[in-house]
DNA sequence: GATGAATGAGAATTCATTCAT
DNA sequence: GATGAATGAATTCTCATTCAT
């Protein structure tokens, strides 16, 4: 409305209402799943209307990717700020170990949306340019350390490793993405308080003994 | 009138429709999950029509948590075959282990069904009277071989059945349920015949480290 | 089953199961309506199957207008019992508004029954022969008790014989039919015991006040 | 842009959009009964699709309650328009019960409506805030005009104004409500026009001579 | 006469999406 | 950029009725 810095303020504000939709939609999709979440439900929890999300993302399915993409970018962020490398083998496996299980902990809605993903066998993520090889740097990472543990001789079992971020991944992914039926068939909430510091312990000695190995 | 009974065909044929009815149910639940499965499509892929489903289970909800409950009750009925008591305490850790591995790899709709139920909180799960403790087998199980290895000394690590249920079915889990994210993102399926001996190794591998503990 | 009495006792059955088909479905009908009653639900509360109801009575239809004929049937069986030809005018039509007073009071569900079939503007009725000219007899009664009481210089007020069954039936039939609303808007319910006494009088005193008339 | 108001435009065709969905819902349910009337039918008997109907009333109930609330609120409106209060008791009492008289038979889908809500025990009303204690108005304006008789001596009997207002109500309600049954009875349509100027006198008449009662 | 399984036609409701302003 | 009204195409669910035995 003022003379001067009309079109900043308004691209601004453009960016506020996108980042307010992914936001409000991350939660719908990750409660709901895909299928399930609704388009007007995210516009009631929103100060903006419905039209507004055609009128950024252009259809439910742009916009379920659009937040899938931010979730990730997230991730690799955090994985970016990583600095393992000046620690020893050993503890360097087991600080990305309880790193990765922090995460998790820490961004539930990520672990949900990619489970929702997996349902849907990966279709979005296939689709989306901004989510291919996104992989890559964490593996460089792990692949150092198993160079640097072996040839030390901390660790004895020849790893490859793809299989030892799924070692740890799964770990620290099942805890949190299957908490609700693994609560009502043992009984115990595994991301409670009370099982958290054990829990964590319990994914480093896991993969430092397994990667020392010796005469299993 | 004629020699064979009239009655229990009939029934035999109502039950012949129900149980093709859960399995047409289980592959579509599994595929699109509880929001994006279709009644009309299930329905469309059986020589039955729409309205059985109804008569036979009520509602889309009931279908579904008839579906989850006959997944749960083959489970457990794998679980019951498994004779590790003979073993010794590492050995028979290794086998559940691998018997856990082969399970998931052969039924991974059940898998699919797990990851949906937990998006939707287990809600489902937890209205089924029949779904209720249905964990306690083999946790009786895993608690006598910890029991056994600590007695022997093969098992040095204080552990939980709980936890080390957990972490052998998160791996075993993870590995079909995020084959999709995890194919797109490393370029690499671990369900595929290739990996499959070396991984089902690396559980067993994994939870023997684990146990065995000594001075991480 | 056996050698004699066969045929007899199979028509006796037959007999009891068409009466206990209509005395349910006299219940679901005054209570939900034509469409609201539900054929399923009829066949649930009895001991013999839906396919019965078929049997015996064709439709959904023509069940419904068994129950109006048979309904109508015991009102008239009722009028018929009533002696009023040895009283003197006003004790007779005072006696014929209270009669008239405790069977509607009695039999709710047929003041339900017409109700309904006025909603639906009587067409089954006029399709039962069995409905025709059921009226006659009462107005044949009341005719005679306005001529006795015109004769006599009890009554004043010039008065036709179905202007004051309309005026006899109205209260009566409106205090059961619209209890519901009428106790919803009004807070009170002119079904309830304690104001049973009360009502009938007014319906005796209201209609020999009126036909007395005088000098209005 | 133009110099109209383009807000209120697009508003007052919701309004009366609204407004034309009740009109053919009332016509609907009143003729049909709530669970007889096809939201189907109604749709089709306008310029709007179905889909509106949900879009301003959520579902069938919703909106049959809306025509109930609209319905009352009507007679309510006609009822606070009666000036009686200037009037002698007997031509007061008399000046409402015709007043009601012609209100029943101008508004004869309101009479099916009332009659329809009966057969499901009020329960629509009870759900409606709108609707409660609708009926005190005229109870007071009752019970003004039997003090006031009583007073000038010009009515004898001890009558309560619920009582009065159901005597009144019954004869005009009944008439209409109960036209079909009666005419297929006893051959005689209530409310053809050639019985209306007698029965509107009738119903005065019986109510003054009830109140002036004397020597019964 | 009796029974449980089966069904076609239809009814209520939902949902992503677009239009007029 | 923004808004509320509008909508077509499904989608779940229901119901009276009939069939096979």
């Amino acid at each position: 409305m003022t003379s001067q810095p009309a079109a900043p303020e308004r691209q601004r504000d453009a960016e506020r209402t996108k980042a307010e939709i992914l936001e409000v939609a991350r939660q719908e999709f990750a409660r709901h799943g895909y299928a399930g979440a609704r388009v007007d439900e995210i516009a009631a929890r929103m100060r903006t209307t419905k039209r507004m999300i055609y009128y950024y993302f252009g259809s439910k399915e742009q916009l379920y990717i659009a937040v899938l993409e931010k979730a990730y970018a997230e991730v690799r962020e955090t994985e970016r700020v990583i600095e393992v490398e000046h620690l020893a083998p050993v503890a360097a496996i087991r600080a990305l170990a309880e790193l990765t299980f922090d995460h998790h902990d820490l961004h539930q809605d990520f672990i949900k949306l990619v489970a929702i993903e997996n349902i849907h066998q990966a279709e979005h993520i296939r689709k989306s340019q901004a989510l291919a090889n996104l992989g890559t740097p964490v593996l460089d990472l792990i692949s150092r350390i198993l160079d640097a543990g072996m040839a030390s001789g901390d660790f004895v079992t020849e790893a490859d490793a793809i299989d030892v971020h799924m070692l740890i991944s799964s770990f620290c992914f099942f805890r949190v993405a299957n908490q609700h039926t693994f609560g009502a068939l043992f009984g115990r909430d595994m991301t409670a308080p009370e099982h958290r510091a054990r829990l964590r312990a319990m994914v480093g000695d896991m993969v430092v003994a397994y990667l020392r190995g010796a005469d299993i």
